[in-house]
DNA sequence: TCGACGATCATCT
DNA sequence: GATGATCGTCGAG
């Protein structure tokens, strides 16, 4: 199996369950993490816990190259305990606490040691909404991009937190699995959000997204 | 030990 | 558009 194109079947997957998922294998991740990022969009995020599960297209992403990269927590090879997971080999979960208030899930990608991710920023509820809602403390009819419209909300709705940290996203209880592929002329890039302090790297067009959708975590400046 | 800050979000005006 | 919430983490001392 080509792990760019999946099996080919997605397309038939009208509404995709858990148990028909295909996990993405590590040869996946171990590319340029600004491939990884593009290619992870109309990807599916799945999670399984209490007999439950819930399933999202991912719409938006970032990379974050590591060493050379200052807004990467791996900047300069920076290593403290927080960050150990993002050393892992790529296809782990590196999973932070950010404001003292939201966690962030990142998928390394690359070889052991490299430190750089792709921050999953924003998707688009396939299946589970319900769970995702109670998750969330939302009723009622939701907004686009109130359920996984931003990195906290994201893993506020996928029930996820640093007890998931350094797990491989290859199997239950969370991994992202092919999906929906994206057609080039479908993505928009720019820089990413909330690095302001980051010199250089503010401006490196880094974030990817699916042009239009309605998920997305804020707009994409003009030029993207 | 302490001070500053952050890959954000909800709620205001 | 602006602001407050809220606390783990890290570097400085």
């Amino acid at each position: 199996m080509d792990p760019l194109q999946g099996r080919g079947d997605e397309g038939s997957l009208l509404r995709p369950t858990l148990d028909r998922l295909v996990p993405l294998g590590s040869s996946f991740y171990l590319r340029e993490t600004s491939e990884v990022a593009r290619d992870l969009l109309g990807r599916y995020i799945a999670r399984q816990a209490d007999n439950r599960s819930i399933i999202l297209k991912i719409v938006e992403t970032e990379a974050y190259l590591g060493y050379s990269d200052r807004a990467s927590h791996a900047w300069k090879g920076r290593r403290t305990p927080r960050v150990e997971s993002l050393y892992l080999e790529g296809g782990h979960a590196y999973i932070y606490l950010i404001y003292g208030l939201h966690h962030c899930l990142n998928a390394v990608t690359g070889e052991a040691g490299l430190g750089s991710a792709v921050l999953l920023r924003a998707a688009e509820p396939v299946d589970g909404e319900s769970l995702m809602a109670q998750n969330r403390n939302r009723q009622g009819d939701l907004k686009p991009g109130e359920i996984a419209g931003g990195p906290g909300k994201l893993c506020q709705a996928l029930a996820v937190d640093r007890g998931l940290d350094g797990v491989p996203l290859q199997d239950p209880p969370l991994f992202l699995s092919y999906g929906e592929p994206v057609a080039s002329d479908e993505v928009i890039r720019g820089p990413r959000v909330g690095i302001d302090y980051a010199g250089d790297a503010v401006e490196w067009p880094l974030r990817f997204g699916i042009k239009g959708n309605a998920h997305l975590s804020r707009p994409f400046p003009k030029s993207g």
